[in-house]
RNA sequence: CGGGCUGUGGCGCAGUUUGGCAGCGCACCUGCUUUGGGAGCAGGGGGUCGCCGGUUCAAAUCCGGCCAGCCCGACCA
């Protein structure tokens, strides 16, 4: 490619409302540009890295005998009421009517039309089946962000399988696990798989790739001696066992006049330190109130409650519903002699006594809480939120927390949607089996953000070779010197008869221009071309992960180049 | 969806307080000089000031409504 030729629009300034990383980068290297909030239209450069990826995807989903097959963007409403879905994901799925008010949506995934072309299987000896697509998402997020992290319009590779039994979809579920792997890692980035929730896509298993970044949106606790590493969404740590003082006294109920906080009350009275009270918190789980308790000094974790509870519409209770259920405001509230309202604890309050809490009587409190005996218990449930420095699960060592990006997720789904849809085969004795299925999703773009995110430096991107949207840059200082050209247009010749994917910088601009655009856009191999090295003989090579600089002589340039790439390349 | 901020040539911004010719830098076009880290000189083009309505002799500026974008909190590839 020429670049006089090619529509790379670079731009001078941070665009003013980029705040992430990738965003900021993305758009001045003119990779991509934004329609409306989470959409974007992919520039040349960006549709060059997006393929790249895509092709890195497919190969290694080929590799454990993925099929590509391409689903339509919108779906009829009629198959997402059979799995529930058109009722149960509010929000985020954008429905529509066609002229005969038809119920349609646009795909926020795929699982329901992937099973119902897989209602065509009728025999064990079909099994396993792993079919997949790269296809257009749209998911109408309450808030998009961070340049291309958190979009509306997204392309997603998402596959699907389909077992006879669930040890074949074990077998599957770590086939992806092990591409996904490959994938992440040719990709150029250090992904840590972790447990998860499986949110809205239910089933029983999944499992979260994760890569480490300050834009990202999720935490992971890790352990750094064993392998332990969970989402905090599902993560659990040990905890050191409280031995609470004696108290052989009765509940002593004491006045607490504007303290509303853990922390006043702690603050207030000594035998009231964070890990000695209770925290109330009232949510409502559909219309019905449930009081949850934990320990003062934790944080709730409400996607375990949401997993737990097995519903979607889990929320922290109004004022007013907080009044009629307890009598009492936020900062006063406890489960001693309730009645009537469910109580969910977590298990770090167990066994505890001589605890302090809230009286359901706006500025009073209550000491020598026993559990047992003064706190009738429906649920014991752990809903705790881990906190770095906690001991793992595993091994007993500290935790730590990360913030992460999601750069892929696996899951086992089990038997939910061959159920719902009636996706069955015959076995080897004749009987009819529900099939068990897998799906595991990367985001494209994501990925291409991700790479961005934990891969730049003040001068731009710097691109991994095997998603660079060049391999290689020529920059021709002077446009004007006959030498400088020709010898460039024939190095340019040469280094693409090496089949090295290279760009020349014909443009007739000044050299400043012309490398601050080139590692702007990160090309991993930059070639300068000009009078001052050619008076030697020689073009300077310059490696962009490193900035490191090298002569070699126009007449070896193209080989040797060539022969960095490839090696990089790992070929 | 709640809170905060912002909408002025392609990009970055000033002007809005106190209504009175729509400006600056970069980019762009032409010419000349220049060419190893974002060139210089000369000339030139481009904007319904987010949209709708109101006040006024006069609105980018004041008032009302709406729309859009970004950031912070509840959701996910």
């Amino acid at each position: 490619m020429r670049w006089s030729r090619a529509f790379i629009p670079t731009l001078r300034d941070d665009p003013a409302d980029a705040e992430a990383v990738n965003h900021r980068l993305l758009v001045r290297g003119g990779f991509i540009r934004r329609l409306m909030a989470g959409s974007w239209s992919l520039l040349p450069l960006g549709m060059k890295v997006t393929k790249r990826i895509e092709q890195i995807i497919r190969e290694e989903i080929d590799a454990i005998g993925g099929q590509e097959m391409l689903l339509p963007v919108v779906h009829p409403g009629e198959i997402w009421k059979k799995t529930g879905r058109w009722d149960d994901v509010e929000g985020i799925l954008v429905k529509f009517t066609d002229r005969r008010d038809t119920d349609l949506l646009l795909a926020m995934t795929h699982e329901e039309i992937f099973s119902s072309i897989a209602t065509e299987l009728t025999s064990y000896r079909q099994l396993p089946q792993l079919w997949y697509h790269l296809q257009t998402k749209f998911r109408d997020e309450q808030r998009s962000k961070g340049g291309l992290l958190r979009v509306r319009e997204f392309t997603m590779k998402d596959s699907y399988t389909f077992d006879i039994d669930e040890a074949g979809l074990a077998v599957q579920f770590d086939r992806h696990y092990d591409a996904y792997k490959k994938i992440f890692s040719r990709l150029g980035m250090k992904a840590i798989p972790v447990h998860a929730s499986s949110g809205w896509m239910g089933g029983s298993e999944s499992v979260e790739f994760m890569v480490e970044s300050e834009a990202g949106e999720d935490d992971i606790a890790y352990c750094p001696s064993c392998e332990y590493a969970a989402n905090t969404e599902t993560a659990t740590s040990r905890l050191t066992p409280i031995q609470d003082e004696p108290w052989d006294g009765d509940v002593e109920r004491f006045a607490t006049p504007g303290i509303k906080t853990i922390a006043a009350l702690a603050e207030a009275f000594d035998f009231a330190a964070a890990d000695r009270q209770i925290k109330s918190l009232l949510y409502m789980v559909g219309d019905e109130p449930v009081l949850l308790l934990l320990r003062g000094d934790h944080e709730l974790m409400e996607q375990k409650l949401v997993d737990a509870l097995e519903t979607f519409e889990v929320r922290p209770a109004h004022e007013e519903e907080i009044v009629a259920a307890l009598g009492a405001h936020a900062g006063s509230l406890g489960a001693v002699g309730l009645g009537g309202v469910r109580i969910i604890a977590d298990p770090a309050l167990r066994d505890r006594s001589n605890m302090t809490t809230g009286a359901n009587e706006d500025d009073w409190h209550l000491r020598g809480v026993d559990l047992g005996r003064d706190i009738v218990v429906d649920t014991w449930l752990d809903m705790r939120l881990v906190a770095a420095g906690e001991a793992c699960p595993e091994c007993g060592e500290p935790l730590q927390v990360k913030r992460t990006i999601e750069v892929g997720h696996i899951f086992k789904l089990g038997t939910k949607f061959s159920e719902a849809l009636g996706i069955s085969v015959a076995d080897e004795k004749g009987d009819e089996r529900v099939v068990w299925m897998g799906s595991y999703g990367i985001g494209v773009g994501r990925n291409m953000a991700a790479i961005v995110e934990s891969s730049f430096d003040e001068s731009g991107i710097v691109w991994p070779i095997s998603v660079a949207p060049y391999e290689a840059a020529i920059t021709v200082v002077k446009m004007g010197d006959d030498a400088t050209v020709t010898a460039a247009d024939s190095l340019y010749e040469d280094l693409q008869s090496e089949g090295v994917d290279v760009i020349i910088d014909d443009r007739d601009e000044r050299p400043g221009v012309k490398f601050a655009d080139v590692e702007l856009i990160g090309i991993p191999y930059r070639i300068t071309v000009g009078p001052r090295g050619l008076a030697d003989g020689t073009v300077e090579v310059m490696r962009r992960a490193d900035g490191s600089v090298e002569s070699i002589q126009v007449a070896e340039a193209a080989s040797s180049v060539a022969a960095m790439i490839r090696r990089d390349r790992g070929e």
